[in-house]
Formats: C-alpha cells, sequence, structure tokens
DNA sequence: AACTATTCATAAAT
DNA sequence: TATTTATGAATAGTT
C-alpha cells in the first residue's frame, strides 16, 4: 500500500526508518483502538522505537496489569514472579523460624507444655534454672554496686556534716569579730566562696537511674 | 476498506463481531510482525477477545519481561512494584518480630542483660519464675504418675506371685492324684486356662513413653 | 508535513 | 468456517 510494494525487511536509511516507524505506529495505533472497540477486545501495545522512545496503547476498559494479569493465568508463564518467588521464599523462612521461636518462648513461660517429653521438660527446666541464675547474679551486682554506693554517701555525708559543723564553729567565731569593718568584708568573701569549696560531685552519675 | 466504509462503534453481531476479530487481530498481528522488522522496532502486543481468549506477539529480538521492564523505566509506572512492595514490608514486619523475639528469648536465658534496667530485670526474673514453676509441677505430675503405675505394678506383681504359688501349690496337689486319668486330662485343661484368667492388662500402656 | 499512487486490509457476499 | 471480491484504508515515495 504505497507508490509501489516494498520488501519486509529492515529499512537501512536512517530517515526512511524513522518515518516509515512514525506511519506505521501510528496505523497499529488506530487499529488497536478500532479493535478495541469493534470487539470489545482488551489490547495492551508497547512499542518500542530503535531510538528507545516508547509508545503505548492500552484499552481504556482496563489497565496493563489487569492484562498482565490475565496474561499470566492464560500462559501460565511467569513474569515477575520469578522476583517474586525468591521474596515469597523468604517469608516462608522468616515464618518458619519465628513459629519455632514463639513454641520456645512459650515453653520458657511454662504454656503448652502439656504435650511434652519429659526430656524435653528436663531441658527447659534446665534452660529456666540457668537464665534465672544469671538474672539474679546480675540483680546481686546492682544490689552490691548500691549498697557500695550507699555508703559512699553515708561518708560524704558524714564528712559534710562534720565540714558543716566547722563551718558553724567559724562562723560563731567570726560573728563575735563582726565589728571590725575588715572583718565583715572578708565574711561577705568567705559567703561566697565557702560552699562551692565543699560541694561534692555524686561518684557514679547516672546510677539512680538504672536502679 | 471492504464492501462499504464502517463506524467505529461495537459490532453487535455477535457473529460478525467475532469474525471481525479474527480478522482485524491478524491484521494486527502483521503489523506487529512488519514494523518489527522494517524499523528495528521492538513491540508486544496481548488482545483478549470479549470471550477470554488470548493472543500475543513480542518481537523476536526480546522477551515481554524484557519490555515490561523497559516500560518500567520509561513510564516509571508501578505495574508489579506494588505487589513487590507488599512483599518487602511483610518481610519487614515479620522480621522485626523476629528480632524482638530473639531479644527477648536471649534475655530469659540470661544473655545480653547487662544493658538492662532494674524493673526489666526484675520482669524478667518473674517470668523464669513462673515459667520454672509451670515446668516443675508438670514434672510433678509425672512423677506422681509414674509413682502411681509403679505402685500399681508392684501390686500387680505380687498378686501375679501369689496366684503362681496357689498355681503350683495345686499343682503339687495335682501330681499327687495322677494315677487317676480322669485327672490327667482334668490337669491339661487347666494348663491352657489357668494362664489367661490371670494375665494382667497394664493400666497406662504408653506411660513409658513419656516418661 | 502534505500529497497521491498504489498496495493492503477487510466488510460483505458466497 | 473459509474463500472471494469490491472497496475503503494505509502508506511508500514524492513534493
Amino acid at each position: 500500500m504505497g507508490r509501489g510494494k516494498i520488501e519486509i525487511k529492515r529499512i537501512e536509511n536512517l530517515s526512511n526508518r524513522q518515518v516509515t516507524y512514525s506511519k506505521r505506529r501510528n496505523g497499529i495505533m488506530k487499529k488497536a483502538k478500532e479493535i478495541t472497540v469493534l470487539c470489545d477486545a482488551k489490547v495492551s501495545l508497547i512499542i518500542f522505537a530503535s531510538s528507545g522512545k516508547m509508545h503505548e496503547y492500552c484499552s481504556p476498559s482496563t489497565t496493563l496489569v489487569e492484562i498482565l494479569d490475565m496474561y499470566h493465568k492464560h500462559s501460565g508463564k511467569r513474569l515477575w514472579d520469578a522476583k517474586h518467588e525468591n521474596l515469597s521464599n523468604e517469608i516462608d523462612r522468616i515464618k518458619k523460624e519465628n513459629d519455632n521461636m514463639q513454641i520456645e518462648l512459650r515453653h520458657l513461660k511454662g504454656e503448652d507444655i502439656s504435650s511434652l517429653q519429659h526430656k524435653e521438660l528436663m531441658a527447659i527446666e534446665e534452660a529456666l534454672d540457668h537464665g534465672l541464675a544469671s538474672v539474679r547474679h546480675k540483680q546481686m551486682e546492682y544490689y552490691k554496686m548500691k549498697k557500695r554506693n550507699d555508703k559512699l554517701l553515708e561518708d560524704e555525708n558524714k564528712e559534710l556534716r562534720f565540714v558543716l559543723q566547722q563551718h558553724e564553729m567559724d562562723m560563731e567565731e567570726h560573728m563575735r569579730e563582726m565589728e571590725n569593718p575588715y572583718h565583715q568584708q572578708r565574711m561577705r568573701d568567705f559567703n561566697y566562696q565557702m560552699p562551692f569549696a565543699f560541694r561534692v560531685q555524686p561518684i557514679q552519675p547516672n546510677l539512680q537511674d538504672r536502679i
């Protein structure tokens, strides 16, 4: 159909090929639309030019995904399933792992143990014993640490009380010397400086957060 | 093109529609093949008739999957990625669940507890205590059952020994009466019948499998 | 991009 | 359903 018959083989002239591509692509698109309307068909048409440009047509009554789903059902071919299969397998694997852990957890919590054999119960008991020992050991550590901290606080307290007493004694002594203006000035200096001199830093700053 | 112009609208006559579908489908397929060869294009064409029958064409230089991959790159549209994403999300969700259980398990086994707060340790200890109590309770049940079974076996044993003794005593008595042919016959009967009379069935047939 | 001359596709008939 | 045929549509080559 044209000014002479052409052989169906690659058009070597780039320009001619592009023109023919454009014309024929429009022709196919039109035909696709027509068969969709005339015959109630569902069509998906995807064309890539050798340049890489893409054109597509999809019947308005449907979507490409829908057509691919139908294609899948009809052809039995895989398409994107290969990609999915890997993920599905991983899900299965993890779910299984999950179930096993769930069972182990329940057993350790003393649930669902009615059907267990004596040997299995022994193993669970051992695990629990071991876990309990570890946890109690850890708690003992905290207890000791707390006790040590209490001791330190107590010591600090004692020292502070002693210093405070000294302080008060000094104060009284100075009070007696208050008439002297030089001493008045010294007293003010003392008030500003002494509190810092005896401020005590906590030894384990964040311990209280953990106990 | 044909014996008269036709309007592009659905062909109501089923037979005509089917015929037209078949002809035009062939036409499009041919055009698709031609543009593939003439213009170096890559074409994917999938057509579903209203009957549900499918026909497809794909350029020989490529595959549908390849074309869909290219389609994906060009259009930026999702296609099967939506499904892909769902699976990925589920994997993430399950993996998270998995991790949490893993941690809980390790804690119950007394592992990785260094960084735990006192409160958390208390909770774990409580869980372990509870689990241990359940497991030991269950084991106690088995122990009692076993003890009961032992007792029953012992009693049976006693009874059997008693019966056997009786049996032997009877035997001796009968031996003494052996001269009498009538007694000889009775003795044979006795030998066949008595063992069954005192055969004892185990009370918990499969108990030994579970202990 | 628009224009034909020509071939092709196909609607209707068989 | 397949083939034939008359006709409109598509398009190759030209402008």
